[in-house]
DNA sequence: ACCTGAACACCGTTCAAGT
DNA sequence: ACCTGAACACCGTTCAAGT
């Protein structure tokens, strides 16, 4: 029973680039991507992205398989530029620009943030060329083969992590509200019961996880990041076997 | 314009607790977490919980505001029991006990991870004594003043990222099709222009982050926590003022 | 106070044609 | 090959009553 061949796989198969069709995948990417940029991620629909483009819904699902797909893709196009060459740095340098690269990027669409860290559609948040690069810096660091994919996951928590917290997105829709609200119940915290909280709360409010009303794209968290990293890196040296054990 | 009190804030006001309810916001938050852990994030719905309660969907909003409330007391209702009382251990056992401890307690109920991690939703995912707790121990291991807000992120940003990444949602519906093209499409790496990524293959293949066709729901990646955790107590070590300059 | 019942505006996805 | 056009099953939320 031959099926027709539909969609992408059909179009992948005939190599001829219809050049009457009104619609491509970047197309289709970079429009969502800009509606994701000025709505949120809460407010994307796939209808909306055909409505900005005057098409039917239908004709959306010609290039991707679905609202999942779309939606990796996305990420995909975002983040194509997320590579670093080799470089004749020390592994700490080249991981620390790796770090604050990363970021860089991902603030240009920080409402993607969640898609990178809280789902798997994102295959295409590091290109091949980027994980050889960093399984061989560990490697030249002195990590042995044994303890390679433990460090290289390492890497990665500490590199998607902190962003993905520190650019979550908040509850929709009615987000002045949501904010005001939580910064009242921050501001009514029990500082005779939580006298640390209480004492540090001028320093810790807004700029600290939990204790925030707006998010990493209205108020960055620099310096937190950057000692973020600095941990990841010194204690990546300590765990080096050359300096196993030494205090 | 006197407006009727309606939803929560009346409830909250009249202090009696009318005993012929059928429901009430622990029974809707049990009911929803059910369903989560069941089917997951993405086929969650409002509607849904209203089903399984044998009610009309209205009646659910007689207890939370709107989906995103619904979700967020969710989030605190699953972790309720993180929290770690003082102790005499080293700051060093005590942060690692507590990263290891919230790393159990989501694993309960994993598909809320996103939810933690990604978006903000979650006040109540630490108790202002977990915080009062982390500053406490934070200070006394010497970190100074000006330091421990951005310490404290630290803290909470490798606490959550980990887990966050870990627990990352497959794509919803047809997992089963997706995880089988995720690993064919990692299988076909090209060996030959990423020699390290084809040498340590087998150790990577399904364990390490963008390398995985599952997520730590099946797969979990016990030993990459435990090293992560080794550089973020080792890294904070080093930070210590009284450290600062030692190699 | 708490719930029924019905409706509204939206969504993702699919079927059936068109050209 | 690529899109129109209409439909289906579902959703979150709201209006208007009931008791």
């Amino acid at each position: 029973m031959p099926r027709v061949a539909t969609g992408r796989r059909a179009r992948k198969r005939s190599n001829t680039r219809a050049k009457d069709s009104k619609l491509s995948k970047e197309l289709i990417c970079a429009t969502a991507l800009k509606l994701i940029d000025r709505k949120g991620l809460t407010q994307f629909s796939l209808r909306d992205v055909a409505r900005s483009l005057g098409v039917y819904p239908r004709a959306v699902y010609w290039y991707v398989a679905n609202r999942n797909e779309l939606l990796s893709e996305v990420v995909g196009f975002a983040l194509r530029e997320v590579y670093l060459p080799p470089s004749n740095q020390s592994w700490q340098e080249w991981l620390r620009n790796l770090f604050h690269h990363y970021r860089d990027v991902v603030r240009l669409h920080p409402n993607i943030a969640p898609l990178i860290g809280a789902s798997m559609l994102s295959p295409g948040a590091l290109v091949p060329e980027t994980i050889e690069r960093i399984l061989t810096v560990l490697s030249e660091a002195g990590f042995p083969d044994d303890q390679l994919a433990d460090v290289y996951n390492v890497v990665i928590a500490a590199q998607v992590g902190f962003v993905t917290l520190e650019l979550a997105t908040l509850p929709s829709d009615d987000t002045e509200t949501w904010s005001k609200d939580q910064k009242t119940r921050i501001g009514t915290i029990d500082v005779l019961r939580y006298p640390m909280l209480g004492r540090h709360l001028p320093a810790l409010a807004n700029r600290a996880f939990i204790l925030r009303w707006t998010n990493g794209t209205e108020v960055p968290l620099d310096s937190s990041f950057g000692k973020f990293v600095d941990v990841i890196i010194r204690g990546l040296e300590q765990l080096l076997p050359a300096n196993r054990g030494k205090r």
